[in-house]
DNA sequence: ATTATCATGTAAAAGGTTACATGATTTG
DNA sequence: CAAATCATGTAACCTTTTACATGATAAT
């Protein structure tokens, strides 16, 4: 699936893969991310496919950039990809409710700090979409005002991010009650 | 990861790989789930560590049973996972929210079915987690008071569940809205 | 009659992480 | 002076999925 998370970024505008990374880590990352090592090898992979296609761009100390473009062959295929409706779930892997799952024998001290330390971490996340993301979302239209279909949905992620973390640390809250006043 | 889903639920009692896919699919599936195809091949892992031992109960017309047991390494493993803190978030992958991310050039109507096909699947869902999950943990404790604190952190963890999925109908509730009025 | 349940597994492929390797420039 | 940024990649490893293989019994 990265490799749609690649189409669909390439099909705004040719990218470099560390621009690419830099792309999700501020976009996309909250529902889908990748380490760059993955990235640039799916590139490759791509590219040999014909569904991106790059070019050299000469650099003095340092690396030369390689820019990929996204060829009529890979728009058609993140297109195709798009109009299919998705018709699974999403199966989360949540491993803090996978210990928490089996911490019946844990003290309840070491509970507590692992649930609030969550809490934190959590609380930083809420913070960081308000600051960030929506900054950046604003900014893209004012550039650019085709943009502005693109902004409604890229809006409605980041609500869907903002939701969550709001559950989790209200619900980290309640858990944390739960377990000093009855675990 | 999946080593202490199978270890912590080995620590309950002694199960199959079979059975282990049952158990986890009626309580760890929504933040955790496995294949039986890996639940085999890890348990074999396990037993090669030292942290599981099996032993084989002779069937008629159907594969023995294997039987895999908690060592006492395996459950001092297990300890160690669970005092140990998690000081990560866990980056999750939401493939509906990735297409959307793209959708700008989708028609409306393909975008709403998509939308609605979702609500109905995450709906159900709910209805799943309010009529078998919470049987299984208030039966659990009839049998075995002594899962009293177990069951306090089961019922934590299945509140995230079904606070997950009330925020995901929700969510889409409003998202479809916004394009009905606004894309 | 077909599907679900019980019950085991293996093999190949895909997806993803971690570690390694290099090195100049800019910012704090 | 140290850390972050820019910029590329490869290799080994671990995790997960998909496909294959078998076959009786019970339920619809």
């Amino acid at each position: 699936m990265l490799k749609y998370a690649l189409l669909g970024s390439l099909n705004y505008y040719p990218m470099t893969g560390y621009e690419l990374k830099q792309f999700m880590d501020t976009s996309t990352a909250y529902f889908w991310h990748a380490r760059l090592s993955q990235i640039y090898t799916t590139l490759k992979d791509l590219e040999a496919s014909g569904l991106v296609r790059s070019t050299i761009e000469p650099q003095e100390d340092r690396p030369d950039r390689r820019v990929y473009t996204l060829t009529e062959a890979g728009r058609q295929d993140l297109q195709a990809w798009l109009s299919q409706p998705y018709t699974a779930l999403s199966q989360p892997k949540e491993t803090l409710l996978l210990k928490l799952f089996f911490s019946a024998r844990v003290d309840r001290e070491s509970l507590l700090t692992q649930l609030r330390l969550q809490r934190s971490l959590h609380q930083q996340q809420v913070d960081t979409y308000q600051a960030d993301t929506a900054g950046l979302i604003a900014e893209a239209v004012a550039h650019n005002p085709a943009l502005e279909k693109d902004a409604l949905l890229w809006e409605a992620t980041l609500r869907f991010g903002e939701a969550y973390e709001a559950l989790y640390v209200q619900w980290l809250d309640d858990t944390i009650r739960l377990v000093e006043e009855r675990f």
